[in-house]
DNA sequence: ACCCAGGGTGACG
DNA sequence: CGTCACCATGGG
């Protein structure tokens, strides 16, 4: 398989050749809690290093990483792999999907770690992003590994193991409130053997199915799961502003969650999953839609 | 004081 | 199958 995209490789950085992503709106856009801006640069615990990544007007650099971790893993969490211009060209959004667009260009939907995001998604639940982003802070500096880079102290995300270790009380140190037993109980079931990893073999709704069998995994964060973390690009996460967009913008009256699924599928294709993710960043940040 | 936040659970028809 | 109160917590 030829790679989408040429990159250079030198010391510990890695510089990706012309590549249309914009870190800002990829990593500030909802789907991943964790990255901090710094200068020009973003830092954050990626499969537990820190890697440092900036743009260099149309190239991509990632510091902190070498060409094995770059090929194996990081290549594959930017989606590298991926043709995006392709992929939103057939997209038929209309010009509620041109304002998202002009609005934030340049997302890319990041295939994250299954636990981090299992476990990230399920605090996500009623909650806002500034305290979604402080939780799991929390819950990392407790119970993650240090890593120094750059003379700072970064946490990794904490194994399945080291969480369902967390008592009750320690989980409700971190901010989680009534999430605490959900997290702790689900911590348990990867603990005991629930297989994440094997959920991108299956059918789209039958590793959905398994998914919601966990505690404090409804339909919307599975999907998460399944899109962010699972490879499932036609995965189609249903918050309350995506709704919005689909009644008020695009004019689509049931409410049903099957039938609002047929019709982002008639719309965007397999990869609806990642026009969502443009129609949510654009709806949320300009707070459009809010009528009825 | 009230409402909302990238919802889910459990109870009840 | 659908509806609905309730759930911690902090900010507007």
């Amino acid at each position: 398989m030829s790679l989408k995209f040429e990159y250079e490789s030198k010391d510990d950085l890695i510089i990706v050749k012309n590549i249309d992503i914009n870190l800002e709106n990829t990593l500030f856009s909802g789907q991943a809690f964790r990255w901090n801006k710094e200068g020009d640069s973003y830092f954050a615990v990626c499969f537990n290093r820190v890697i440092e990544v900036y743009k260099d007007v149309n190239d991509l650099v990632i510091e902190n990483i070498d060409k094995e971790f770059f090929l194996n893993v990081i290549a594959e969490y930017f989606d590298l792999h991926k043709d995006y211009d392709k992929i939103i060209d057939g997209f038929d959004g209309g010009e509620s999907f041109s304002k998202s667009l002009d609005f934030a260009p340049g997302i890319r939907v990041l295939n994250q770690e299954p636990f981090e995001t299992l476990i990230s998604f399920i605090i996500s639940a009623n909650n806002n992003i500034k305290r979604i982003r402080l939780i799991i802070d929390n819950i990392c500096k407790k119970c993650g590994e240090e890593i120094e880079y750059k003379g700072k102290l970064y946490y990794s995300f904490p194994t399945p193991e080291a969480l369902a270790s967390l008592t009750m009380d320690e989980f409700k140190e971190c901010g989680a409130g009534y999430r605490a037993p959900y997290l702790k109980e689900t911590a348990t079931a990867i603990v005991d053997g629930f297989d994440l990893e094997q959920l991108s073999e299956l059918d789209y709704m039958v590793a959905r199915k398994k998914l919601v069998t966990l505690k404090g995994v409804g339909n919307k964060v599975a999907d998460c799961v399944l899109l962010y973390a699972m490879g499932f690009t036609n995965a189609f996460p249903m918050d309350v502003w995506i709704k919005r967009v689909i009644h008020n913008l695009y004019g689509f009256e049931s409410e049903k969650d099957s039938d609002i699924l047929k019709f982002v599928e008639k719309t965007f294709g397999k990869y609806a999953g990642i026009a969502q993710q443009y129609l949510f960043y654009y709806v949320k940040e300009n707070k459009i839609g809010l009528g009825k």
